[in-house]
Parts: structure tokens; C-alpha cells; sequence
DNA sequence: TTCCGATATTAATTTTTCTGATAGAGGGTC
DNA sequence: GACCCTCTATCAGAAAAATTAATATCGGAA
């Protein structure tokens, strides 16, 4: 007989693409997930995937079953998210998010949501994108926020934000606050740049070189914390998302000007795992989420226009 | 955790209101089925069913939940129908059809079927529409023909035709054979009518009492070619639908003559399990029903138009 | 109250699932 | 080609879950 666990089973190893690792992210043993497989396969007397010795790759089959089977669990889901604690907005929410948006609008919006939800448990990780996609896949996460990509399979995408890019260095040493720059005017540049596992580090790279932008030095440096700090004591630059710099439009500490000619934009989205649906609780706090950084984004463009 | 027998059991219960007739559906003691409920119940930590005693009925999250859940089971069968054997035609028809589709159409329509799936095991049950639906009901046919109605929990209709109902009696004793007849015309009426469990009964008495249409006497027969046996060696009429006197459009045993003034029409839909899905070989035997059911309507008027 | 028809509970049994160990298959590497 | 590494398949025993039959319990009707 069909079971749900088999179809959990076969959904975990379809996306990640091995028995092993679908074993594991189910919290079970692959010796199980592989019997799951095979009473699934024998009671639809299909072969679902195929077993190549480096992993799995789905037949046609496959393919049009994966997609009745997340549809099924996200409706499962859904229907237990509709009755249970679900409507009682408690529960426990877990989110995933970049130094990009710990730094500057994680706080006011935990005030916000706190205030509304005061029984909700909150578990926020902080971590790079591709920490924070496996994360999310494996269900450890309710959902979490990263640099817009192409999709990854069993995972949902929805833009969050899309924000623009600043120059960012030292007190008085671009002038011009807040006034839009086109990076070319500066280079040769000295600047921080995290590692080439991190999404932003092509993005800049792609745009200096296509915009002929000269680099005269890099420094690989993937702590948040530390490039700020670094860049506010010295000569080099970094190019980071406007919204983590909203406490820092004062100038106090930093001069911070948006690239221009072109502007360079990025794209935030809210990934999920398809086969599930947000608790009211974590969708709350993802939309709040997404008006307070609408909220410091409109107040930077306000003091841009001073400026 | 969650599990598809739990949920399977909750429908069961849910549609039959009951604990001890959903087990007797799903082929479990009362005793399991109690159980499901119980772990689905503290699982979701909601109450979905009230006990009174009496039997069963469901709380407003129970009416809720069970909406998904059909979607669910609905779901799952689809899935399962794309993959397996479906394409292939094969597998099992089981269907349930009254004497009205059992006397002229069934036979043309199993020849053409046939023809074209003949590795399909097919298996027609005759009997009249309240055990129809239970079967239904039940999971024990795939489908049935049954009179037009307000619908059942936990089962999904479709109209399959809409046809005139005829007045029946012995050749000559009529006249103008195929031509329209008002009733009134012909009162009062010695009738032979089914009990009244049967839903004919009602439409026929309704439609008398209404238009002013006396009966001097009536016969109850539950014998569909009981019924047309007498009616073709006697006095007494019958009030029958259309689609069952197509071999007799000749006229040489009965004469047959459209109600009018006002005709009177009855629907016939297809009903089946809301939570599942026809197979395709099913799809199939129902459509080529209907496909030679309007072909047989379409015969008769031509008829009509010429006599 | 008493009975009747229904659900709940329980403990033993049966069935299913899960695990840990091991075998086997398929690529990559030298 | 031999070796190694990683991955899946298989198997038998262990653990967990479902199922059953018997029985307790409950609620309403007479």
C-alpha cells in the first residue's frame, strides 16, 4: 500500500539527487529510503529513478510523479496548517538570513513582529546563501532570504526586494554623500570582496568588468562585520547592498554613494520548500519583513534627494 | 505522524457518518478505524468529529479538514492514474447502470468498447440507483448512471444525457406511434409505477398530481422487464424514458408516445468517488455511453420527425 | 431504568518499518 | 586494468505500528 513516507521519501531523494542524502535530510537511513523507493516503484510498477552509481536521475516517470507528489504535500500541509495551532498565530518560526539583512532591518522588524506575536518562538541563523538554501531544503528552516538565483529544485522563489547597490568607504574619502557615483570616476579601486562561493562576488566582478572598471587590489574577506570594519579604518572600498547601510546615512562613519552609470540592483527572494506551505506566523513575519525594508529603502531615497 | 490510512479512515467516516460503516468500508474493524480518528484528532490537536451516540458529526474543522482531504486522496489518485498502468488502457472497469441503460444501450456501447480496449476486464452491475450509489459510495464501482439528484457526500456527479420520457402500452392501443401525447388526454390511467424507494416513482406521481392527470389504478412492479412484459400484453401503461425503448421504435410491440404538454424530461448523471479519479479506460467506457446514448436519442427524433 | 446501538479502550498478535552490516555496482584515478 | 571511493541493494533481526477481538463505556429512546 502507498504511504506518505514513501512519497516523502521519493520527494527528498528526487531533489537531492541521492538516496544517501535524501536519508539523511528525512532523518532516516538510506537502507530505508532504498526500500521505500522499491515498494513505491513495484506498487506503481514504474521505474521512477534511474541509479547511475553516482546518484539518481529520474526517469519521465519520475519527473511527472515528483510533481504530483510535492503538489500532494504542499497540500497536506496546507490543510494542517488551516486547522492546527496554525489560526492561534504561535508556533515556532525559523528564518534564514544574509549579514545583509541581520545587520540593519532584522531588528526593527523583530520589534514589529514581537509586539503582534508575543507566543511565537523565533529562530533567526545567519549564514551565507548556499548555508541558508540547504538549510531550507532540508526543512530546517521556514524559509530564508537570499541574493535572487535560478531555482533549485523542490525549492519556491518569490522577490522580496530588489535594492541598489552602494560604494561604500571611509568618511570624506568619496565626498559627495549619498549622491550617485559611476565607479569608473574611482578605479583604480582597492576593494573588499567576499569569496567567489558567495553570489555577490560574481555580481561585482561581472559588473567591473563589463563596465570596464579597473581593480587595482582585492582583499577576499567573507565577514561582514569585519569588511565594515575594515573598510571604515582604511583607503579600500566595498560595494554592498544599500539596505544594510541604512543606519549609516548620517555619514558619521561612512561615505556611501549608489552606483551609477549603470545603477546596479539586486534582487532578494524569500525561498521556501515547495512542499510546504508558510505558517501564518512565518508569513507574517516574512511581509513585515519586506515592509520594513521597503520602509528604510524609501527613507534612504528621501535623504538621496536632499543630498 | 501523519499517515494516508488515517486520513483514508477520517473520509470514510466523515461520508458515512459513522465509525462502524466506515470501517465495514474500508475493510477494518471499528476498533482501527476509532483509532485513526483518535491519533489524526491529537496529532493535529483538534477536535474533528463530535460522538453523539448516534453516530457522528463533524466540527467545523472536521467539515474544513475534509475538504482537503478529498483533494488529497484526489490528488494521489490522479497521480497514481498518470503513471501506472493507466496509459496503458488496461486494468478493470467496474460500473453500475439501471435497467433503463442496461435494456438498449449497454449493448452497443460494450461492442465499441470493446473493439477498442479488449484487454480491459470489464464488470457491469444492474440494479437501481440507491444501491448504485452505495456502491459508489463505496469504492465498488468506478462509476454509476443514476437519475438526476441533489447529490451525496463525498461523491461527485455529471450530467451524462437529459431525455424525454415516453408513455408506453401495447401496440395499437395508443395510436399515432411516436407522435407527442398529453396526458390528460388519456386518463384516467391504469399505470404500472416502481415503489417508492425507486426515484421514478416520485417524478411520475409529481408530474400526474400536477398537471391534473387522474389515475384509476396502479401497479406497483420493482421488475423493469416485468414491466415491460405486462405493458406489452395488456391494458395497463408505463411512463418510461426514452433511451430504454430504442429497439422498439419499429412499433411492432408498443406503442410509444413523448409526453407533451408539458414533456417532461429526465436527467441522468454520471456520479462517482469525489476522492478519486476515473482511469482512463473508465473515462472512456463513460464517454462511448454517452456517445451512444445521444446517438440513440438523435434516431429517435428522426422518427419522431418522420411519423 | 433499562435496553440498544454506537464509540472507546485494552492487551495480545500480526504486520510493517527500520536498522546495521554487508554485498555489489559504477566511475574515476593511477 | 587494478584499485579505490562512493553510492545503492539486500538481508535478517529489532523495533515500532497497526490490527484484532473482547470488553467497557456512553448517550439516547422507550
Amino acid at each position: 500500500m502507498r504511504s506518505l513516507k514513501q512519497i516523502r521519501s521519493f520527494v527528498a531523494v528526487f531533489e537531492e539527487g541521492s538516496f544517501t542524502a535524501a536519508a539523511q535530510r528525512e532523518g532516516a537511513t538510506q537502507s530505508g529510503i532504498s526500500q521505500h523507493i522499491r515498494h513505491l516503484e513495484e506498487s506503481l510498477g514504474v521505474e521512477l529513478l534511474v541509479r547511475d552509481g553516482r546518484g539518481v536521475i529520474p526517469t519521465a516517470h519520475g519527473e511527472r510523479y515528483y510533481g504530483e507528489c510535492v503538489a500532494i504535500l504542499r497540500r497536506l500541509d496546507l490543510a494542517e496548517a488551516e486547522i492546527g495551532r496554525a489560526s492561534a498565530l504561535g508556533g515556532e518560526v525559523r528564518i534564514g538570513l544574509m549579514p545583509t539583512f541581520t545587520r540593519a532591518v532584522l531588528a526593527p522588524t523583530l520589534d514589529r513582529f514581537i509586539a503582534v506575536a508575543p507566543t511565537v518562538e523565533m529562530r533567526v541563523t545567519e549564514a551565507y546563501s548556499g548555508v541558508l538554501t540547504d538549510l531550507v531544503r532540508k526543512g530546517e528552516l521556514d524559509f530564508a532570504v537570499v541574493p535572487g538565483f535560478q531555482g533549485a529544485v523542490g525549492l519556491s522563489t518569490t522577490l522580496l526586494i530588489r535594492d541598489r547597490e552602494m560604494l561604500v568607504a571611509s568618511k570624506n574619502r568619496l565626498g559627495q554623500h549619498l549622491t550617485p557615483i559611476s565607479l569608473k570616476d574611482m578605479d583604480p579601486l582597492k576593494i573588499v570582496v567576499p569569496g567567489p562561493q558567495n553570489t555577490r562576488r560574481r555580481t561585482i566582478e561581472t559588473y567591473c568588468a563589463s563596465h570596464g572598471v579597473a581593480i587595482e587590489r582585492r582583499l577576499q574577506l567573507d565577514a561582514m562585520m569585519g569588511t565594515l570594519d575594515f573598510v571604515a579604518s582604511s583607503e579600500w572600498v566595498a560595494i554592498l547592498p544599500g539596505v544594510m547601510m541604512v543606519n549609516d546615512l548620517d555619514g558619521a562613519r561612512f561615505d556611501i554613494r549608489p552606483l551609477d552609470q549603470p545603477a546596479l540592483y539586486s534582487d532578494f527572494v524569500l525561498i521556501e520548500p515547495t512542499r510546504r506551505v508558510l505558517s501564518p506566523a512565518a508569513a507574517l513575519f516574512a511581509s513585515m519583513l519586506r515592509e520594513t525594508t521597503e520602509q528604510t529603502i524609501t527613507i534612504r531615497q528621501a535623504r538621496m534627494r536632499e543630498a
